[in-house]
DNA sequence: CTCTTTGACTATCTTTGACTTTTAATTTTA
DNA sequence: TAAAATTAAAAGTCAAAGATAGTCAAAGAG
């Protein structure tokens, strides 16, 4: 059973990329009509996919003619890493951690070997916690992590 | 009476095989109903006989479409990888972590950056557990990111 | 005693829907 | 006809229900 929040996932990816630069725009009741879900569900995904951390921007407007920009931001590193730190937080879970490694990979600010690396330490079985306090050992290490990264502008 | 835990194991590592490659993906309702035990039985199995230790990654989601997925990881025994497992063991002090570390940075294994980015991990100060268990995390953590490496050998 | 099996309880992720808010479009009215 | 009122067309919020997987400890088996 795939999951449908995935798909939707990738179909936007899968937009922006066609539509290259400025983002795309798209109508909530048209897109879950077309995936057969509820409307909210498109929110669903743009909430757990499309956050600022994973470096996108929503913009949106209701009444007749709205509409729902998706934008994938070019912004600099050290925004970046400001915001990154921000959202984990005290403590992130394993599906946030992973996906934002997986964006820093797919921005080519880390080899793909290094987001093997970070994403072996984070992962739940890594951190062999109780599990209480798993979550904020994760934030803890992530950010040392992606502090030492952006500490180190050298060759990758 | 075979033991089902022997049977499951069995039953996985022949899914494993049939797939090559890439690992198979299982759900863990679905194999316990298959095999007439309770679910939480699957994770017996796991995290008793495809521990890291023994080569193999775990991954999983819950909710809706949620599933598990067991790698085999290509990990020759008696090799370089398997010896320093060996060594790091159960747990391992930050003194030791770090030294392994520079040691596969003087010898080329990784690069200035993931030596950092290791060491970042496995540091005091992201390790934000009591202080009894520090270094069987500091273990866990280390032998993740040391078998990633060299699982992802050829991909710099 | 150690390893296995089980189940009650917990945590996390997804899907859905009822209700709210905002804004554009349309109609009414002075 | 221009402002005001109304209607309709979006999008947003939130919480409940559903779907999985994880944890832990007690009971059972050898």
């Amino acid at each position: 059973m795939s999951k449908i929040s995935d798909i939707i996932e990738i179909f936007i990816k899968e937009l922006l990329e066609e539509d290259n630069e400025l983002g795309v725009e798209i109508q909530r009741n048209e897109l879950a009509n077309h995936f057969n879900c509820a409307p909210s569900h498109i929110n669903y995904v743009l909430t757990t996919r499309f956050t600022m951390d994973k470096g996108y921007l929503i913009e949106s407007r209701r009444g007749g003619g709205g509409n729902i920009k998706i934008l994938k931001l070019n912004i600099d590193k050290n925004t970046f890493v400001q915001i990154l730190i921000d959202e984990i937080g005290e403590n992130i879970g394993k599906m946030q951690a992973a996906s934002m490694i997986d964006m820093l990979k797919d921005r080519n600010l880390v080899t793909e070997r290094e987001s093997f690396i970070m994403a072996a330490a984070i992962s739940d079985r890594s951190i062999n916690t109780p599990i209480n306090i798993k979550n904020e050992v994760r934030a803890n290490i992530l950010k040392s992590m992606i502090i030492t990264i952006f500490n180190h502008k050298g060759r990758k």
